[in-house]
RNA sequence: GGCUCGUUAGCUCAGUUGGUAGAGCAGCGGAUUGAAAAUCCGCGUGUCCUUGGUUCGAUUCCGAGACGAGCCA
C-alpha cells in the first residue's frame, strides 16, 4: 500500500496541448495547483517564442515556476528538483494535489529518480575549461578526462563537449571521479503516489502541422520584436541557455543578418520538430505511463479528468 | 518558333572513362545526473524525367519526346 500523497505529471512534446490540458483540470474544479516543468518558461520576458500561457491564462490558472529568473541567468535540473519538491510539499499541506505539467523530460526524470551528490556548476571554472579547450581542442580535453575518470571518459564521445566539461568540473571540484559519485546509492525516491499522464500524438504528421501553425503564429505575434526587446533590455549572448531556446536562436541569427527569413522559418521549424522527437524518445523510456492521444483532444481531456478525479478523491 | 543548358533521395546538389549511386540539410531511431528548447551518437529512405536505339549490360553514349531555366526571334 502506498501511503504517500498523490501528485500528477502531465508530460508531452511541444505543441501537444499540455497547457490546455492543465487548465482544463483546474477549471473543472478539481483541487489542484499547477507547477510548470519547463526549462524555457522559467525566463521572464520570453513569452512569444516559448509559447508561454498568456497573462489572462496565468491569471485564471496560476502556474508555479514560470517567470522566475532573468534571461541572463541559468537554471538547472537540480534547482528545479529542489524548487518542485518544496512547492509540492506546500501544495500538499494546503490539502491540494500538485499537478506538474511540462515538456522538460530531464526535469521530470530528475524529480522522480533523485540526484547524486554532485557539485554545483561553477561558471568561473567552466570559463577556464572552455578557454583551455579552445587551445588544445575537445578531443584533448576528453583525453584529460580519461586520466581523471576513465569510466566516464569511456562513456562519452570526444565530441560531447558539454558532458566532458561537466565531468571535468565534477572531478576538479569534488576531487572524485564523477563515475565514483554516480556509483553511490541514489537518494530516496519521490515520496508521492504518482499518476503519470503522457500526451502523445497518434500521428506525428498532425503534431508537425501544429508545430508549423504555432511557429507561424509566433512570427506574426512578434517574435522578432520580442528578441529585439530582450537584447535591448539584457546583456545577452547566443551561448546563454535562454538564447539557445528553439526559435530564439534562429530569430537572433535572422536579426544579425546571418540567415534570411525563409531559412529562419525552416531552421526554427526543424529545431522544434527535433525537440518534439527527443521529448517523445524520453517518454518511450518512462515506466507506468497513462498514455493519451493528444490528437484527440476532447477524448483525452475526458479520460484524464476521470483519472485525476479518482486520484484526488483518494486523497481525502 | 529556333538555339543552349538542365532534369539523380523530401530539398539543394555531387557522381558513375558503361557494371543500378552519395554528400549536406530535412526525416527516423537512440543516449541523456546542476546548460536539457542543451549536447551527442546511429540510420540512405532512389523507376538516376519518359521512351526507342547501340551494348553481354544504359542512370551514364546516341535519337525522339516531356518539363524547367536562359538567350535569340
Amino acid at each position: 500500500m502506498n501511503q504517500h500523497p498523490p501528485a500528477i505529471f502531465i508530460m508531452g512534446p511541444t505543441a501537444s496541448g499540455k497547457t490546455a490540458a492543465a487548465m482544463h483540470l483546474l477549471e473543472s474544479g478539481l483541487p489542484v495547483e499547477l507547477i510548470s516543468v519547463d526549462s524555457a518558461l522559467v525566463f521572464k520576458d520570453m513569452d512569444i517564442g516559448t509559447a508561454k500561457p498568456t497573462k489572462a491564462e496565468l491569471a485564471r490558472a496560476p502556474h508555479h515556476l514560470i517567470d522566475i529568473i532573468a534571461p541572463t541567468e541559468v537554471y538547472s535540473a537540480a534547482q528545479f528538483r529542489l524548487d518542485a519538491l518544496a512547492l509540492m510539499a506546500d501544495i500538499t499541506a494546503r490539502g491540494k494535489v500538485p499537478v506538474l505539467v511540462g515538456g522538460t523530460m530531464l526535469y521530470f526524470n530528475t524529480l522522480q529518480q533523485g540526484m547524486h551528490d554532485l557539485p554545483t556548476a561553477d561558471a568561473e571554472l567552466r570559463a577556464q575549461l572552455h578557454a583551455e579547450a579552445d587551445l588544445i581542442g575537445w578531443p584533448a580535453m576528453h583525453g584529460k578526462l580519461a586520466v581523471l575518470d576513465p569510466i566516464t571518459a569511456a562513456r562519452l564521445e570526444p565530441t560531447d563537449t558539454q558532458r566532458i566539461e561537466r565531468a571535468l568540473e565534477v572531478c576538479i571540484l569534488s576531487g572524485k571521479a564523477m563515475s565514483a559519485i554516480l556509483a553511490e546509492p541514489a537518494r530516496e525516491i519521490l515520496p508521492y503516489n504518482l499518476l503519470k499522464i503522457a500526451l502523445v500524438p497518434s500521428d506525428r504528421a498532425v503534431l508537425h502541422q501544429r508545430i508549423a501553425l504555432r511557429f507561424e503564429q509566433m512570427l506574426e505575434g512578434g517574435l522578432f520584436d520580442e528578441v529585439r526587446m530582450l537584447r535591448e533590455k539584457y546583456p545577452l549572448s547566443l551561448d546563454l541557455p535562454s538564447m539557445r531556446c528553439v526559435g530564439y536562436r534562429q530569430a537572433w541569427e535572422y536579426l544579425e543578418g546571418e540567415i534570411d527569413l525563409k531559412t529562419c522559418r525552416e531552421k526554427g521549424l526543424a529545431a522544434t520538430r527535433q525537440l518534439a522527437k527527443r521529448q517523445l524518445t524520453w517518454l518511450r523510456g518512462m515506466a507506468d505511463l497513462t498514455t493519451l492521444d493528444c490528437v484527440a483532444t476532447e477524448t483525452s481531456h475526458e479520460v484524464m479528468h476521470h483519472h485525476v478525479m479518482h486520484v484526488t478523491k483518494n486523497n481525502k
